[in-house]
DNA sequence: TGTGAAAGTATCATATCGTAACAATTCAAG
DNA sequence: CTTGAATTGTTACGATATGATACTTTCACA
């Protein structure tokens, strides 16, 4: 489980996910056979690089004659670790908090939120989509052995609780707030800055 | 306004609205002087690529000295156009939309949001965050002249409302549906899956 | 006036991407 | 059984981006 194919490129690494969800809505809709092409079209991705990010795991298809869904869903399933689901706590149930409790994460994914932390009186310990939501002061008290964490709180307290996240030893950071926030190297953060998400396309439209 | 450096890189483009923000904040501290060397630890990018992002537009710093910020944050403003607003529409009022009702755009950027739409009799026709929110059936009848729209509404109804945003003439798409839509080739989408950020994160923390 | 600091620039190695091409292989039709 | 069409797996190439390193130039400041 803990890597040989090291070799995987950071950017089919990231695709991973959509090729695994994509091929589950396929399965669900029973067809049984999908070839890079058609997945090309679906997932937006060029099929010769679809054909080459699978190739990094082996041989998973037949020459003309495509790709067997349930086979490559078996694969992603085990090499995505589908069947065993990393814990996931959600810091700061605002708005784009509550997204995330609402969204039906579980369903295709080998994660769950499993409890969420807020100083909001009218939050705490209330459950929001079937997640129990505790008071930021407890963080210490419930992470337990949680490896990731989605931050969705204020800028301005993005650091101090990072910080604790990282005392609890957690492994990785969901950061949505516009802070760029600091970790030991062994700590993997990705960062999504919605603002930044917005302003950067008005340039594109702007200037390409 | 419309051209004549497309030389820049992509990369270096997206990186023009973090660095904006950033110099922003240092203004807003008093200061007056930053070097590559002190951006660099902030937005967590190498200090050379830093030099060499700014060196498309020109040499905006003194050498042995580094970078004025009020100067650099001016040509930033022109570059980014950070004065002509560029009009944006939300679609989709759930919590995911909420949230970036709620963000207070207009502070370091030159987008604003003017109007949502949703179906929800509960929304329609209120207020929220200071956007007038409207009925999805009147879309064509409000949008005018907006120019890019946030797309957070539930997947299935992603392709229809984005074949009528793109009648309407729209630009571009922030696309947040774990939906992969299709536009014609002019149109510019950027597409964010929340889920896909959570599972490729954890996929790198068992990975690498 | 001298010196140190930092920009601007160049170069190199590495990674990734899209595109194209091609041989090998397999299915399916006849 | 044979043939042909389809599609993979793989390779090659050019373009783009990145991080490193290093060099020269120029400015600020002591």
């Amino acid at each position: 489980m803990y890597m040989d194919q090291n070799k995987i490129p950071k950017a089919t690494a990231k695709r991973l996910p959509l090729y695994y969800r994509f091929l589950n809505s396929l399965h669900l809709q029973g067809k049984t056979r999908v070839s890079s092409k058609e997945l090309s079209e679906s997932v937006k991705v060029d099929s010769a690089t679809i054909r080459r990010d699978f190739s990094y795991f082996g041989a998973l298809g037949k020459k003309g004659y495509g790709y067997n869904v349930e086979y490559l869903l078996n694969f992603f399933r085990k090499t995505l670790d589908q069947d065993e689901i990393t814990k996931v706590a959600l810091i700061g149930v605002g708005n784009l908090g509550t997204a995330f409790l609402h969204y039906n994460f579980t369903k295709n994914n080998n994660t769950k939120i499993e409890m969420a932390f807020d100083t909001d009186p009218g939050k705490v310990d209330h459950n929001i989509g079937g997640v129990p939501v505790y008071h930021i002061d407890d963080l210490e008290k419930y992470i337990g052995n949680v490896s990731a964490a989605i931050l969705t709180v204020p800028a301005h307290a993005a650091q101090a609780i990072t910080d604790r996240l990282v005392e609890c030893g957690i492994a990785g950071i969901l950061n949505f707030t516009p802070a760029r926030i600091a970790v030991p190297s062994n700590i993997r953060v990705h960062h999504i800055d919605l603002a930044i998400e917005l302003q950067s396309l008005v340039y594109f439209l702007k200037h390409y």
